[in-house]
DNA sequence: TGTTTTAACCTGTCGAACAAGTCAAGATCT
DNA sequence: AGATCTTGACTTGTTCGACAGGTTAAAACA
C-alpha cells in the first residue's frame, strides 16, 4: 500500500484553506499514479498525521474527492480509490481499410476544428510558444525532405491543448494510431511527388497558427476544418476509390 | 433575508450521508430562488441548528458548495451565493464540479452537431425510424411526467449512429460513460417541478429530428449545436463572471 | 475444519475550545 | 459635525476528544 506524500506542497498557485491544499495533494497522488482503482488509501487519521492537520481537515477533503467519484468510502473499511480522472476515457478500435480512414478524417475535422476555435480563444502565451515551436520545427523538416509525421502530429497536439479542454486532447491521443497514419499517407507522398505540395500544408499550418495568434476563433476553426478536409483530399487521391 | 428551511427532504432518494443532504437542501435553496446572487446565507451554526446537525456536517456541505461555486465564504463574514446554477445542474451532479461540466458540454457541442450533419446527409430509413422511436419515448415520458436520463441518451446515440462513423459513436458512448459514471442520479425528481422547460427542450429534439428527417445538413448542425448549448445554459444558469 | 466471537480499527457524527477575521456601534479626535 | 479609531459580538477555520455504527481478521469454540 503506497502512502501520501507527507509534506504539503508549497507551490505559489496553492490555494489558502487546508482542506482544498489536502484535496489537491490527494488528487495529485492519484493522479500521478501512486494509486490504483481499488486501492485503499492511508486513514483519515495516518493522513491527518502526515500532513500535519486535523481530522476534520482530512473529512472535508475526503468529502469532495468522492462528491468528484474519485473515492469512495465505506464505514469501518476505509476509503478506496473509485475512479482516476484525467485517464484516457476513450479507448478506440482498430481501424480498417481506406473507408475508416475516411472516416477518421471526418471525424478530425470535427474534433480539431472544434479544438483550433477553443485555441483561438483560450490559448496562453506558453499554448502559443508551443504551437509555433512545433511550426517552426516541421518548417526544418521539410527542408531537410524528412517525412516529419510525428512533428505533424506535435504540431496538432499542440492545438489540442491550447484548446484547454482536455476532452480534445485525449480523443485526439485515442485517436492517434489512426492519425498517424492518416498523416504517414499524405505526407509520404507529398515528398516523393510534388514538393510544392508540402510548402502548400505548410502555408495551411501558418494560417492556422496565425488565426490563434490573433485570437481569430471563427477563422481557426474554419482554416483548420479546410486543412484536415485538404489532406483526406491528399490522401483520398492516392489510393483507389473507396467503396 | 431569508431563512434555510427547517427540514430534512424525507423523499426516498435522499442521500445517506449527512453532509450529501445539507448540501442538497441548500442547493435547492439557492436554486430554486430563496437567495439572489450576493445573499449572505445563514450562519454555520444557525443551519446546525436548523437541520439538527453538527457544525462539522454543515462545514462539509458548505466546502462543497464553494468548491462547486456556488458559494463564496469569508472568515468572520459569513457564506454568500456566488453563482446560481441552472436546475440542470441539479439532475447532472457534475463529476467535478462545474469546470468538468462546462468542459463536457463544449466537447458534445463539437461533436453532437457533427454527427448530426451526418446524419442529415446519410441516415437510412432505419436510423430515421430509431430516432423517431427514441423521440416518441421521450414524449412518452414527459407526458408521464418521468425523467429519463437513459432515453435522453438513447436519442443522442440514435443520432449519432446515423451519422454512419462509427468514431462518432465510440466517442459518445464513452463519453456517456464517463459522464454518468458515479453520477448522483437522485435529483431526478426536482426536474419533475418544470414542465414548461420539459416541452422547450423536447421542441428542440423535434426540431432536430425534421432537420434530419428532410436531409438540411447545416439546419441539422445548427440545431443540435443550439440544443447542447443551450442545455448548458439550462445547467449552469446566471452567474457572477469568473475571475 | 467450519462457525462464531471478539478485538482492533475504520468512517460518520457530535460538541467544545481556540485562532483569525469581519463589521457595526460607540468613543474619541479634529 | 464629520472623520477616525476602538471594541465587542459574531463569523469562519482549525484542532481535539468522544462516541456510534460498521468492517475485518484473528482467536476461540464446536
Amino acid at each position: 500500500m503506497p502512502r501520501l506524500a507527507s509534506t504539503i506542497s508549497t507551490t505559489a498557485t496553492e490555494p489558502s484553506r487546508l482542506p482544498d491544499r489536502i484535496y489537491e495533494e490527494i488528487l495529485e497522488q492519484i493522479v500521478s499514479g501512486k494509486f490504483s482503482v481499488g486501492d485503499r488509501l492511508p486513514s483519515e487519521n495516518q493522513i491527518g498525521t502526515e500532513y500535519k492537520v486535523s481530522r476534520a481537515v482530512v473529512r472535508e477533503a475526503l468529502s469532495r474527492l468522492a462528491a468528484d467519484g474519485v473515492v469512495v468510502s465505506r464505514q469501518g473499511a476505509g476509503t478506496f480509490v473509485h475512479r482516476i480522472p484525467g485517464r484516457e476515457f476513450l479507448r478506440l478500435a482498430p481501424i480498417g481499410g481506406i473507408a475508416d480512414l475516411m472516416r477518421c478524417f471526418e471525424f478530425r475535422i470535427a474534433l480539431e476544428g472544434e479544438a483550433a476555435y477553443l485555441a483561438a480563444q483560450r490559448r496562453t502565451d506558453e499554448n502559443l510558444a508551443a504551437i509555433e515551436d512545433a511550426f517552426k520545427r516541421l518548417e526544418e523538416a521539410n527542408i531537410a525532405g524528412e517525412v516529419g509525421v510525428e512533428l505533424d502530429i506535435s504540431y496538432h497536439v499542440a492545438i489540442a491543448r491550447a484548446s484547454r479542454n482536455n476532452l480534445f486532447m485525449q480523443t485526439l491521443d485515442a485517436l492517434a494510431v489512426h492519425t498517424f497514419n492518416g498523416m504517414n499517407i499524405t505526407r509520404n507522398l507529398s515528398l516523393t511527388s510534388n514538393r510544392k505540395r508540402l510548402v502548400l500544408v505548410q502555408e495551411e499550418h501558418r494560417r492556422i497558427l496565425e488565426a490563434i495568434r490573433v485570437g481569430d476563433e471563427d477563422l481557426a476553426r474554419r482554416e483548420m476544418r479546410t486543412h484536415i478536409d485538404n489532406a483526406r483530399h491528399r490522401a483520398l487521391g492516392a489510393s483507389v476509390e473507396p467503396e
